[in-house]
Parts: structure tokens; sequence; C-alpha cells
DNA sequence: GTATTCTTGGTAATGATTATCATTACTAAT
DNA sequence: ATTAGTAATGATAATCATTACCAAGAATAC
């Protein structure tokens, strides 16, 4: 398991609560709220705090091991870093101001990654910064949201442009 | 004032809260927050209330005049749409996981904005989208948290890797 | 002016996240 | 295998940004 490998030479252990969230955020696509980790923990493991999933989760942040994103909805969501675990595919999102639906997008062409990389170097060196990761949002309107907005809104309904 | 041609042809008032908290975000380069600018709107007009800044900026976002974003720090930020005010310069941003200090940075290559062009037309295209915006945020650690991570932090003692 | 709708600001409620703290589990060393 | 020291846990309470609610105040259309 890679989180052993990850807490071998530190002064972390490996404990059940950990393993457990970590293996959920191995075997979840989605991107998990801190509430949702915690149920699905509990169900494996109904001794387990809400509060331990926090710090555990935060724990996870430090070791680079996990994401945290918030996309505008109250609540973040956490994900394993891809460039930590191999399994996962490094993603980007397009998320829906109104409903917050996310969409992920991995389907990068080389020119994309090419360009990230030579930027995050740039980066580096001009703003003396060790950067772990990063992420790209594109923010907007859903198709149906759009489709609402046209017909409810008293706003886009005078034709204003969105 | 482009709030006024902006609200001229809706339903929606131009108002004294309105004007006051678009001339804010319009005379200021930080990422303020609701708490910043409802304190800035109280100094010129102390009528004010917290509840109208909330409100106005929803508005703003839905107008696609203002930008909300999220760095992890518990409290959102917002400023003006840079396509929708050409005053503003387009900017992504370097956040420190740990102190969330906060660097801009916009002195972009002509391919990354090519790039970013062609990728939101081929994306909306794909999902069927209506990209208004978009952002890029590079995650990691500032020279000064690094150094004192490297120092303190007994994880990082032992030379595991960030 | 009157009716209608839009806005506002104060207060209370919400809800995610954090802090606190006593208890338990683990580790290393004797 | 006992002890001493530290790490980790889980329950509860506290925090704090954001929202909901509501009654009152403006602007607009007629």
């Amino acid at each position: 398991m890679y989180l052993e490998d990850k807490l071998k030479d530190t002064e972390y252990r490996l404990t059940k609560p950990r393993k457990i969230i970590y293996g959920i955020l191995e075997n979840s696509k989605e991107h998990l709220s801190a509430e949702d980790i915690y149920r699905k923990a509990y169900s494996i493991y109904p001794a387990i705090g809400l509060t331990t999933v926090y710090r555990t989760l935060e724990l996870f942040i430090k070791m680079g091991i996990v994401n945290k994103y918030d996309f505008g909805d109250g609540r973040a969501r956490y994900e394993l870093n891809y460039i930590e675990n191999n399994t996962i595919e490094h993603h980007h999102h397009l998320v829906c101001k109104v409903c917050h639906k996310i969409i992920d997008y991995s389907d990068f062409i080389d020119e994309e990654i090419e360009l990230i990389q030579k930027t995050i170097k740039n980066l580096e060196k001009k703003y003396n910064f060790h950067i772990t990761d990063h992420f790209i949002e594109f923010y907007g309107y859903c198709n149906e949201c759009y489709q609402k907005l046209k017909k409810d809104d008293k706003f886009l309904k005078r034709g204003a442009a969105i």
C-alpha cells in the first residue's frame, strides 16, 4: 500500500482510520466532501469520528498525497493527488456557477501539458515558490442551467449578455 | 460608469450600495473578502449592511462582472472579471498551502493565451457548456513556509519529499 | 397619488470546519 | 513486559463565514 511507504520514514503512524480513509479516496472517482468520506468510513468502521476525518485529510494534504478543492458550494472536496498516485488520472474541471455540477476533463493535448510544465519552471524560479500541484478551472453555465436562466431570470430575459 | 450600462437594460436598479461596492472593486487591486468590502463600504456609507454586500456580490456574479474565488482559507474573495472590465488585468495565482499567501502573476506568454482560447472552444463544444471565465492556480509552498517546514515539522525533518 | 415591485439592513439560523480535552494506542528503551 | 513518552482518537463545544427571514424603505409604472 502506497500510504505505508509514504509514512514509513516519518513519525506518523499507520492507523486504522488512516488506512480506511486512504482506501476510500483510492476507490472513489468522485470528488468527496469530508462528510461523504465520514459516511463511507462509518459504514466500515463505526467507531470513527468526523474530527478524525478532517484531521487525516489535513495530514494527507501536508504529505502531498491529497488535494483539497473548493468549487464554491460551501464544502471542500478532496481527492488523491494524481502525481503521487498513478492510478488516478489528472484532470481539470468545468464548474457550473448555478447548480455546481462539475465536469472533469482529462483529454489534454500534448501542447497543454508541455506548456504547463514550462510555466511551472518559470514561476518557481521567478517567484521563489515550490509548486506541488496546479489546477485549472473553467467556470460558466451548464446547458440545463443556461436554458433555465434564459427562461426564468429577469436579467437574462431582457437579452443582456451572460 | 460601466455598472450603469450593464444595468440599464435590466429590471435591476442602480442604487447607492451597488455603486459603492462596484467602486470599491474597481479601485482595488487586491482580492477582497466580503468583510473587507463591507469595511471599506462602511467607511464611506455607514448605513450599509453586510447582507447587502453579500447580496450585491451575488448579483454581480450573476451579471458576470465579478468573479468569486476560494483559496482555501475559509473566506471567499471577489474581484472584477477582467473580460468585462478592461482596466483590470487578468492574472493567475500562486497559493501557499501553509500561510495562504497569494501571488498574482500576469506575465503570460502569447502561447499561453492562445492555448487557453483554443481549449475553451474545444471544451464548450465537447461538453455543451458556456464558459464565462477560467482560472489557473498553482499550489505549493512559498519560500518562507518551505524553510520553516524544513526546520519545524517532523514530517519534513526526516527528509521525506514534499 | 397609489399600487407594485425592488432593495435594504438587522437579526437569527445554518452548517462546515476547528479547538479543546480527556482517553487510548503505539513505540522505544530499559 | 513495564514504563515513560508521544501520537492519535473521538466527543463535544466553539468559531465564523454565509444565508434565510422579515419588516421597513425606496424607486417605478400607472
